[in-house]
DNA sequence: ATGAAAGCGCTAACAA
DNA sequence: TTGTTAGCGCTTTCAT
């Protein structure tokens, strides 16, 4: 009768169910040293009987809320799925939960948000916000982040091989006989060369990929017009180009998925190739079939979560993975043709 | 002098600095009412200062956290993208946030582990939980069920117009001259009659077509052989029946998606028409062509939040709203051809 | 309009 | 091993 109606069983109702302390009933929950046998036994009946279920918010004023928080830029990348299949695997068995915060808009107050004390730590998804900053804010809170090519002191850092990734794919192009190969990517900000970003490593390596093939001159960049905006406007145009590209290296599959829309509209889906980057389900689909790199997203996200749980068991010194790429070769890599057939189209009879 | 290192800044270091009381700051970052214009502007001041954020955790236990969660069920589908951003749209301009629990397994687990005082209110999709369970938890925090066609008293509700939608696939796929038509969708629990889940009632609709044009032997339900599996080898195995289907009308975009894939593996992309749910994002990708079912999503997120805000500032009488649909024809709708070439292909030339 | 004080549910010292 | 006690940071009566 302790259960008074439209308010929820506490810790107080389970220790007086049991006829123990709280201390003991907070022991029991968090499987802490010092319960006999005895005592667990009678208050994990007790708090079954009573359904009792601690209260996050009074647990996190205290120590800790046993979630984890995961911010991603947009709602709709399809990378972070892979991320977020890994995190909830690597926590599953822990008592940790992994909860998600995209944001859609300023990274900095999503992260602050999580990090009001919702959460015990944050792997986050944000190129561009400042170092300075994260380590501040990893100075209050554990933090994993994902996708920088920096080596901070205060947080960890889990990476993909951009620089391997972007290599394949060019020596694969190039293997093809594609040389006018252009680059379709972010809009500035994200590319800005010393960002570190993932996107500005692509970028400058198919740079240097190119220089050293002797294309320099060949070298396209197009982008995105608006954050947030799809890039086939952007691809629409490339391939609408005098000069156009023979192949497109697109900064990820959603990048590509745009492309290829493009290059499918202008009927050029033989004759331009598109390549992806991070391998996202789709890109196997047999009606999209795009050539892409894996880097692991999956266990990135596992990893990231596996170093958040270190740091909440007192890790201090950072800890930064490199997660290796796999390139997989798909039917978007198409071939060059020449424009004018004046070579009678060799290439496709092959 | 009063923030010591590695601790944050709290309420009453606010108070301090504008030399007022803690409640007085309470009040301000509450937009209260009871507080001079001189006091708001001190203490405005004080909280920019000192960078003061509120603590979630504190605010959760004696009020409100300004946090509202939404469960879904799959990391990874791609309607509930949909259903977020409505769902940020809605709460933008108000203080609360949207964070994303995704299930992945046991719901129940997850709607509890959100109801923990994490946040407080809830927007779930999660068509199998028992009715009576959900009362109860509505009777703690306050709930929006989506896509549940059932009209509770303790929550709210927001669905698509399931039987509109489908009915207008069925009439679409007659007009074409489809007989044949399967219907893929997801596994027996999610669509057992009585359920009332989306999935149910099309499933139903599709029966009921059927049978209204004569055609109840023809009809064919196929299934995701698992949860959280692909729907591929379910439709690789109806497109390769002796009795194979001219149009298969899919639960969803997902499935449908996997439904072109095998169509397409086949060979048999301008022979068996697909038709999707949801109208996602890459239903009107070139290559994607997907005929499907708009049902607002967005629309449905940005109500199912509206409602949650209205139960959070006092209404209790339940409000269920549905969704309007619009069938987006595509080039997925293909018209049957009869397999031994007797009308000499005359659909195809047309 | 402002402040004092109690307490939300829990955990972490410390005592017993 | 178990219980007592003092807060965590905030909101909310209730005085003033």
């Amino acid at each position: 009768m302790s259960i008074r109606k439209g308010r929820s069983v506490t810790i107080s109702d389970v220790a007086e169910a049991a006829g123990v302390s709280r201390a003991a009933v907070s022991k029991v929950i968090r499987d802490a040293y010092g319960v006999s046998p005895g005592m667990r036994a009678r208050v994990q009946s007790a708090i079954e009987q009573l359904g009792y279920r601690p209260s996050v918010a009074a647990r996190a004023l205290r120590g800790s809320s046993y979630r984890l928080g995961l911010e991603v830029p947009h709602v709709n990348a399809r990378f972070m799925t892979q991320i977020m299949t890994g995190a909830k695997q690597a926590v599953s068995g822990t008592p940790y939960q992994v909860i998600l915060a995209p944001a859609d808009g300023p990274e900095y107050s999503t992260l602050e948000s999580l990090a009001d004390g919702l959460v015990d730590g944050i792997i986050a998804v944000s190129p561009l916000v400042d170092p300075a900053w994260l380590e501040d804010l990893a100075g209050r809170i554990p933090v994993v982040m994902l996708g920088r090519h920096d080596t901070p002191s205060g947080y960890d850092t889990v990476i993909g091989d951009d620089r391997t990734g972007t290599r394949a794919i060019m020596r694969h192009l190039f293997d093809l006989g594609h040389r006018r190969i252009a680059h379709l990517t972010e809009p500035e900000p994200v590319t800005a060369p010393g960002t570190g970003t993932p996107h500005a490593i692509r970028l400058q390596v198919y740079r240097e990929c190119m220089a050293e093939a002797g294309l320099g001159d060949l070298v396209q960049v197009a982008r995105r017009h608006d954050d947030s905006e799809p890039a086939r406007q952007a691809a629409a145009e490339l391939v609408a180009r005098h000069d156009r590209p023979t192949a497109i290296v697109a900064g990820h599959d959603d990048i590509a998925l745009d492309a290829l829309a493009a290059v499918a509209a202008a009927g050029l889906r033989d004759r331009v190739a598109v390549v992806g980057y991070d391998n996202t389900d789709l890109a196997e689909h047999p009606l999209i079939d795009l050539t892409s790199v894996d880097q692991q997203g999956v266990e990135m996200g596992a990893e990231a979560a596996t170093m958040l749980l270190e740091r909440l068991q007192g890790r201090i010194e950072p800890r930064h993975y490199v997660a290796t790429t796999h390139l997989h070769v798909r039917g978007s890599s198409v071939r060059p043709t020449s424009d004018r057939a004046e070579t009678g189209g060799r290439d496709q009879l092959e």
